[in-house]
DNA sequence: CAACCCATGTAAATCGTTACATGATTTG
DNA sequence: CAAATCATGTAACGATTTACATGGGTTG
């Protein structure tokens, strides 16, 4: 799975620019997979190089010009070359889950603000995901819903044990106090 | 965070090979983090270039012989930059998820397919996860507890929530039924 | 005797981020 | 009038994966 095959994947729904799909990875999509413009346009220039997907520039008033693109055959048949093939193994790469891994090499006292600046973190991310919840559910395919109730679950989790784990931290050693 | 950062922090603990921090990839870190060779031993030598660790060459018998790379002290004042730089932003990058948030355009049969081998999948990692606590527990610090439970509940809720999606897809529309 | 473990490395290719570059219009 | 929105793109750089290349020793 890269760039290429997310983009194809948006556009099954409708053509669309390079900046609206910027955009829409402002959605629960954005909780598994991300990309800027500096890949999105160049993608988007591939994939026409390939016959993937065609451009219409749209000549507009009062804005600059867009170019708006739609889903050929091919491209729809690549898109489902791509669902063919077996699924990439995932990857939760996280910084701090690292840096806590190597707690060990701290003192107690910043490991413990670490974590609570990660618990912090992570419960605004949970809000930000909860009122996305809000706005986007109605439009939202059964598909999708899952997603974004993985994305939320995910965040729960996370606070739950990073709290728990802060508890037993601060309790196991008592030196410092 | 790259790979500098996490094989400098490997070496916190004591001189190393290669071979040997592939293979502390095979811990709970790797849930978080993982390198192949060809990032490792590249690695390493620029480590080396730049001061922050050193190579002793030890010859053995019946064996090939092996490069054994210790951390210096500019080493751990480059690791302790690390940690006071900004932790990254979490990347949960996930094909599965991001094919099941196309799953709209697929039939219900298809994506009730996917989610149950996704489901299986996910059984069998935690069932590793859990063998693998057993194992490593005795030698593991607090945090890399937490890191560990951490992987072991994000599994969990995963199998949980894939769980309850499929339900409510199968039981959402009766039409293919 | 096949398979696996030990052990190190290189090269090509792909992929992606960040910063740069431009510029009109609308909104507070 | 500053900031945000709309809108597209390029270039430099950095990081990583995969495949290739080598080869002796041990174990079942």
């Amino acid at each position: 799975m890269n760039s290429q095959d997310v983009i194809l994947g948006l556009l099954l729904d409708g053509p669309k620019t390079g900046y609206e799909i910027k955009h829409l990875f402002e959605s629960p999509l954005s909780f598994f997979f991300d990309a800027s413009f500096g890949t999105i346009y160049p993608t988007l220039g591939k994939l026409e190089k390939a016959g993937y997907i065609v451009k219409e520039s749209v000549v507009q008033d009062n804005r600059p010009n867009k170019n708006v693109y739609s889903i050929t055959e091919a491209g729809r048949e690549r898109f489902r070359q791509y669902l063919d093939s077996p699924p990439e193994k995932e990857a939760y790469k996280s910084d701090f889950m690292v840096r806590l891994f190597f707690g060990e090499h701290q003192e107690r006292d910043t490991v413990a603000a670490w974590i609570r600046q990660a618990i912090e973190q992570t419960k605004t991310e949970l809000h930000q995901l909860q009122e996305g919840k809000a706005v986007w559910k109605p439009e939202m395919s059964p598909s999708q819903l899952i997603c974004l109730n993985l994305g939320l679950e995910l965040n729960e989790v996370k606070i739950r044990v990073l709290e728990e784990g802060l508890a037993q931290l601060l309790s196991a050693d008592q030196a410092s106090d």
